[in-house]
DNA sequence: ACACCCTCCTGGAGGC
DNA sequence: TGCCTCCAGGAGGGTG
């Protein structure tokens, strides 16, 4: 499941292979994906454009495009994008038969984009401005703007458990399932703790933990562990490095005591019981 | 304000 | 082996 690290990997690749590129043929075959506007329009507007940059807002995928227009991919559980070269010389314009492929992207130079995914849960955007779509979300966590006093004032306002409120994305951008464990357990806190009841002291290991557990996660390029993989098809290396994630019954790597799984709003929570204490 | 439930989807896992 | 049921999981919606 990509979060801010897989995205924003995704996002460094996309931006080497699509910058300067022209939009040449669109082709939208499940339609439930286009979040808005209209299929039709979606293609219409789209062709010509050409990709100036890409970017990155919390798990969203900006493609800021020439003439004012964005568009925008959430992948959410199982969406990838995939860069082929399919040349310029494809009769069929290189479309794959593959039944996950929902939408193709052409551009002149004969280059590919495609959206893929098994789950159909992920969707695209296309707007005048990003702001619509991601207009709020929460802080981005690597910015340098996120300090540990902005994480705390984000805390002191809400009394929810932990768990939920770092999922939010109006809280804060970009975390998911995995680094909302993994970085927990680096803080040393249980998920179910109150957020407004962190000392000083957690919050600062909090902000510390969230940073290095991102950082890391996109030095390694994104955590693979069953969909993942880069555009370019790789897989990603930091599922070596989860502390926590998905290891119950398996000892701590701090203490030695074993990991525990419970499920908190529904979502699988990896802890460790002795390191993190619920007090 | 917060917890909880449902929906969307499908492959994979587990039970028998 | 094969069929069946269950389930994860991000986000948005509704309800209590």
């Amino acid at each position: 499941m990509p979060e801010l690290p897989e995205v924003e990997t995704i996002v460094r690749l996309l931006r080497g292979q699509l910058a300067g590129q022209c939009l040449s043929r669109v082709e939208v075959r499940w339609p439930r994906c286009i979040a808005c506007p209209s299929v039709a329009e979606f293609g219409r507007e789209l062709l010509g454009r050409e990709v100036l940059d890409v970017g990155r807002r919390g798990k969203f995928v900006i493609l800021s495009l020439s003439g004012h227009k964005s568009l925008l991919v959430h992948l959410r559980m199982t969406g990838r994008l995939i860069v082929e070269d399919v040349g310029h010389l494809a009769a069929n314009g290189g479309v794959a038969p593959d039944p996950y492929t929902h939408v193709s992207f052409r551009f002149t130079s004969g280059k590919a984009l495609r959206f893929r995914d098994t789950r159909k849960f992920g969707r695209l955007y296309l707007v005048s401005e990003a702001a619509e779509i991601v207009g709020g979300l929460g802080p981005e966590p690597l910015s340098p703007g996120f300090t540990p006093q902005v994480l705390q004032d984000l805390l002191s306002r809400h009394r929810r458990r932990l768990k939920p409120l770092l999922m939010d994305q109006r809280m804060l951008a970009g975390l998911g399932n995995i680094y909302v464990d993994e970085a927990l357990w680096e803080a040393r806190i249980h998920p179910l703790r109150h957020a407004h009841t962190l000392s000083p002291e957690e919050v600062v290991r909090l902000h510390t933990a969230i940073r290095n557990v991102l950082a890391r996660a996109i030095r390694n390029q994104g955590t693979t562990l069953r969909d993942y993989r880069t555009p370019l098809d790789e897989a990603g290396e930091n599922q070596e490095a989860l502390a926590v994630y998905g290891r119950q019954g398996k000892p701590c790597l701090r203490c030695g005591e074993l990991i525990l799984r419970e499920a908190v709003g529904g979502r699988g929570t990896w802890y460790c019981p002795s390191c993190q204490r619920r007090e």
